[in-house]
DNA sequence: ATCGTTTCCGCAAACGGTTGTTGTTGATAA
DNA sequence: TTATCAACAACAACCGTTTGCGGAAACGAT
């Protein structure tokens, strides 16, 4: 029942802790028979090193934190997954902290991940985070932190995010390119940044096109996205419409066909997504490729990048990754 | 940049670190002006406990491992909220590990988990797990195990599920009573005892019913399920699906769709899902509330009654969740 | 014999806290 | 005045592991 240390290993074996220490080690001070015999008897009887203790010798976890507002059904998934393979492969373990879109539970998980001793971190900003104060406190303390896709810009953080503007410029000549007139944003919550940012690459592209009528509405949740649709077609009636995530996609799709609005031939939709959702939907939908698991595993390298620096590089850094258009076949 | 310890400010206030250290949790022994001095002083040194010392000190980690086959996007990311809101609640910190689906992974979590010390942990299997030695091992030495939803049967480990039989059976009386009379199944991967004992609620209802055509397949995820279902329409034309989880549901509608099969007129679809899903799809499509939230709020709690144990009652306990027919009501 | 060299292993400090025990005050009661 | 007793704070052991250092034994070379 109680668990087995080293020292019982010695007690066992006749010889000292240290000896077992470096036996299980294979320090060449220990001699091959005696090496053999305490790494058998380790096994035997079940021995697992208490990386507790490790850790508070060796003064480093060999941890990296997570940070995240929300476990959201689409594309925060992949980032973990990405995530956590890359933390995988360098031999380092991963803590994940769900925020719940709570600016107070960011602050705590943070505080968390800095007493628990995480070399590094990576978070993803609630829509409630107005200041970084938490954050600069614990890069004040040694330890990095790399921004991942839901950030504040001009901060010191590294960040890694997609080219959200040129993303939506993408989105917005696709649907002006198929012939939309009137058309529609629709995006998240209008606190984050990468809602500002996508939107303002909407305008951007609205304004230069003549004679395009656009309207944006923004949409904290599925449900919102939904309901904002159906109501802005009261007197509003876009021929096209971008939805700037999963989540938004989510209620967009369904609201038009509850106001029995045929996609794309009286309303086409593209969107920004990580690709599962759109080729489950009827029609499939359009959609800029927006690679969760890369972005993951791209921000846990700059991460690592930054733990292996002797000298910090006090120049933050920007990971703008690429994004690729995939144009649904069936709706064609 | 050097971490502020107990003994920082124990040198700064002229005491001893163990006055640092009752001090700081208010132990009575320490007077009210010195122990204001200390916070004080702990505050603007921006002093934090090092957990790890902590925990190595009191031999216990609070913390409870939460080993998972893999981040899908429906329902997993539930049962995590559920979890972890449960695992606060207790004070206590949450460690998630993600096998990928490989049990080899899984192994190697169990084993993270024991080496970062957890004082319980909850499983949801992978679809490759053979064997549970691993477990075996881990509650050999004083760890509670709690398995939840992704489970196999007859072990002396605590369990945590939905009553997978009885919500078949509901669900296939659904599309009886509509009228169906050719009825497919659709299963998740054979592996589990989840898709097993699902099939075999199938099977019970099929069987009390004359007439009945039933086939059934298995789907490993949304694109096997996708196929599966166009190619099995070439020989048996189903006027009903039951697809057992989000995942074959994601893939049973696009196909129908891509035969051209009307919903729910040509045929009905009926599945067990957390909820989400089921209604961005078109139609709306009848579910079976899975809960997954409160799944993992249950598994939790009780996981906690056995922490809370002070002899260990040996007997395992299978906690049965109710479950909720969704009628939708759009396509009634 | 004496003097290095290896080879192999033990000693003890350290990591940052927690906590049982001891010791020093000053005030109160006898 | 002296014994008693809180009240307060220091001392030291301890959690499991790592690691610098020292030292004993064995061996070959002088």
């Amino acid at each position: 029942m109680k668990r087995v240390t080293i020292k019982d290993i010695a007690a066992l074996a006749g010889v000292n802790i240290s000896t077992v220490s470096r036996a299980l080690k294979d320090h060449p001070d220990i001699g091959q028979p005696l090496r053999d015999k305490i790494k058998d008897l380790a096994q035997s009887l079940n021995y697992h090193p208490n990386m507790i203790a490790v850790q508070l010798r060796r003064q480093k976890s060999r941890t990296i934190g997570l940070v995240l507002p929300d476990s959201n059904t689409f594309f925060i998934p992949s980032v973990i997954k990405g995530v956590s393979d890359a933390v995988k492969k360098q031999g380092y373990r991963l803590l994940v902290l769900q925020s719940g879109d709570n600016f107070e539970q960011e602050i705590e998980n943070v505080r968390i991940c800095y007493e628990y001793g995480v070399e590094g971190l990576l978070i993803s900003l609630t829509n409630k985070t107005t200041h970084l104060e938490h954050l600069e406190a614990i890069q004040e303390a040694g330890i990095s932190v790399v921004f991942v896709d839901k950030v504040l810009d001009n901060t010191p953080f590294d960040q890694v995010t997609i080219d959200d503007i040129a993303a939506t410029h993408t989105c917005v000549d696709y649907l002006i390119k198929t012939g939309c007139q009137r058309i529609l944003g629709v995006f998240g919550h209008p606190n984050m940044t990468i809602s500002l940012k996508r939107l303002s690459g909407f305008q951007d592209k609205i304004a230069q096109h003549q004679g395009i009528e656009a309207q944006h509405i923004f949409a904290g949740d599925t449900f919102e996205a939904w309901k904002g649709v159906e109501k802005l077609f009261a007197d509003f009636k876009p021929d096209g419409i971008f939805a700037m995530s999963d989540e938004t996609i989510a209620g967009v799709v369904p609201a038009l066909k509850r106001l029995k609005i045929q996609i794309p031939e009286q309303c086409a939709v593209i969107g920004i997504s990580d690709g599962y959702l759109p080729r489950i939907l009827d029609p499939e939908v359009t959609f800029l490729q927006h690679d969760g698991f890369n972005l993951g595993k791209m921000a846990t390298e700059q991460l690592f990048v930054r733990l292996n620096q002797t000298v910090q590089e006090n120049q933050p850094i920007n990971l703008v990754l690429p994004t690729v258009l995939v144009v649904n076949q069936s709706t064609r």
